[in-house]
DNA sequence: TATGAATGAGTTTTCATTCAT
DNA sequence: CATGAATGAAAACTCATTCAT
């Protein structure tokens, strides 16, 4: 009778390590040895379940999505009006607090510059965006037409949120020192908001 | 009779190599050897006129906060009031055409990751990211002053707009193929218009 | 199944070869290269079992202190009275023949230079160097009262001893052609006896 | 009318430097920049003036036996005696105070570790010892005869002697800190007086 | 003589990956 | 599954030496 596997375990054990890693030295020092030692794993067994170091990267790609779909999910699952579901949506990205993984920000932060020249990455890094200028904006559509505005600069300012979220997570894990504490939620909740008001009706 | 420096000469083209590289191929990629092979010289003469790999990539980031500064300084050059001076910052950093430079944006968006755990590399960047904010600010608060409004929105507002301009970088270098063309500028300066239309008198 | 742990035979076939090259080749030769090659393993290896060279440096003094440590055990286990354990010391740092480790000689001389400006080296070399002098201080004490003599002149008589004992070392290394055959421990031997014959009684 | 040649005030310059590098930093980090630095001059001019840095290493030896030669020369000139003068050697060696050069004992340890493998040091050191040891065994014979002694013990008594200087010096090099205070001449003295007396009769 | 840029071979060290146990 | 030794290629960096100026 065969031991019962424990490879989901593990790898979610070894992607996890990856990602406090990669948050608290950055890509450089996110050696095999290093995820390893803070897995409490070892080298060999790393490889054991992951492939190559490029594997592990598209795997922590995969969970950080999650996370941060996972956040959205708990501030969404009380929200009814399109309103409330699109301020869960940002809260869910932007605001301090509850549910904030500052260690995950900055992995993404990380993973961002690698997904400028690893085509891999990049492609899966692409699709995230993707989902998140899909979902932003039919967020951002349903919010419109309750208000009877007409949603035609919807994929514009899906996009430029999307840019600003990327831009917020970058400058909250390099540079917080400089930024105005807590600046980000209820700004940009403000400039939709009046964006939208002054937007034209249907 | 002594040998004439061309110390600056040599610096100048080795730091154009490094962004050509980082731009080109990422920051793992952007080893001395290949840098070496962009500035057709050899990797012993880098490091004569780099100590090491970290004060080249200093030495990058003040470089390329000249050339965003550069490209500013061209656009405001015939701006006169404060609502032309501010469209004229927005436009430098987020504007498609003339004076665009997307390989500086890349080497940017890698410097911004190395900055979230390089402590040398997160100083310059910090004082980059200041520097931004303090001038966005300042165009803001005159642009609202000669509307008649209030300025006490003006840190907030600025700090967003920052990030956006981040995120814009790193979205058009790791994922320019799933955003829509040209959304940025435009967007953000009605979102700007409209956010400070509904914004209290004085 | 774990693998079986071969890292203690490997450290000290590691410091073997080192011992070997730094006699046979000088500090200079001695790369890790060298080491390899003597030990018959990748420099790969070597910095796996040793972090760093100097780590290396310092597991080879521990060792060469041992070696010398042993031939005094040896010869000293069969004296009895002070004289004889005296004479078992001297012998067993500077007697030609049996237990003789000309490469253990010449690799403590080439330490005791790097100990000059290495602080680390300098420690270890020094707590060497100190325990030799509390030894021999001891082992001329018992000598001087079994003969009836005041003692007090034994800390700087085995401060020149020790003294001595490096540079036989030091010669036995780089100037033994010029060196007469043999004239070493005997003539130590005449001049304690002689000293102590004219020291003050108690 | 061609410049006045400065070939030996240069060649002084840079062999004083050298000095000063390797007792202040050692051999491996007395490079020809470091030396070059220390001078005040360029490394093209070092090897504009030495071929090699084996050839500047042969002067340094050269300059030590001079420094040290000076010293012996300037206490020996009043003494008239045999003793006076063997008394004289030993200060010049071993005596602390006026004339004193630490820094050249440093240099001169580092240059005697050098000489157990490099084969043109090597010549050299064992050159200098030779003389010391010619010099030393001169100076004994005269005071032996002096005192109705035979003079068949001085080679190995010299021998001995020339031992301990090179172990003082390593000593005071090395290790400091855990020797006595000033030891070595007043020992030594001692222990040669106390050896002559008990010495046979010619 | 003197400068200092330039070279290229060499150094220590790192690290993803493999593999015997 | 798991260990950890082992490899080999590549990294940053050093440095004696050369040479155009």
């Amino acid at each position: 009778m065969s031991r019962k596997s424990n490879t989901e375990q593990r790898r979610s054990e070894i992607i996890a390590a990856m990602l406090i890693v990669l948050a608290e030295q950055g890509y450089e020092r996110a050696t095999i040895q290093a995820i390893a030692k803070q897995a409490q794993l070892t080298p060999g067994l790393i490889h054991y379940h992951f492939k190559t170091k490029a594997e592990m990267l598209m795997a922590l790609i995969a969970e950080l999505s999650a996370i941060f779909q996972t956040r959205y999910a708990a501030l969404a699952s009380t929200a009814t009006t399109p309103n409330e579901k699109l301020l869960a949506y940002i809260n869910a990205r932007l605001a301090k607090g509850k549910g904030e993984n500052p260690e995950a920000v900055a992995a993404w932060v990380i993973i961002g510059a690698e997904a400028v020249k690893q085509p891999e990455v990049r492609a899966l890094y692409e699709n995230a965006i993707s989902q998140e200028l899909g979902l932003l904006q039919e967020l951002l559509k349903a919010h419109l037409k309750s208000k009877g505005k007409r949603i035609k600069s919807a994929p514009h300012l899906a996009a430029v949120m999307v840019a600003t979220m990327e831009g917020v997570f970058q400058l909250a894990s390099a540079a917080e020192a400089v930024m105005p504490k807590a600046y980000a939620a209820k700004t940009v909740i403000a400039l939709i908001d009046r964006f939208i008001e002054l937007e034209d009706h249907i």
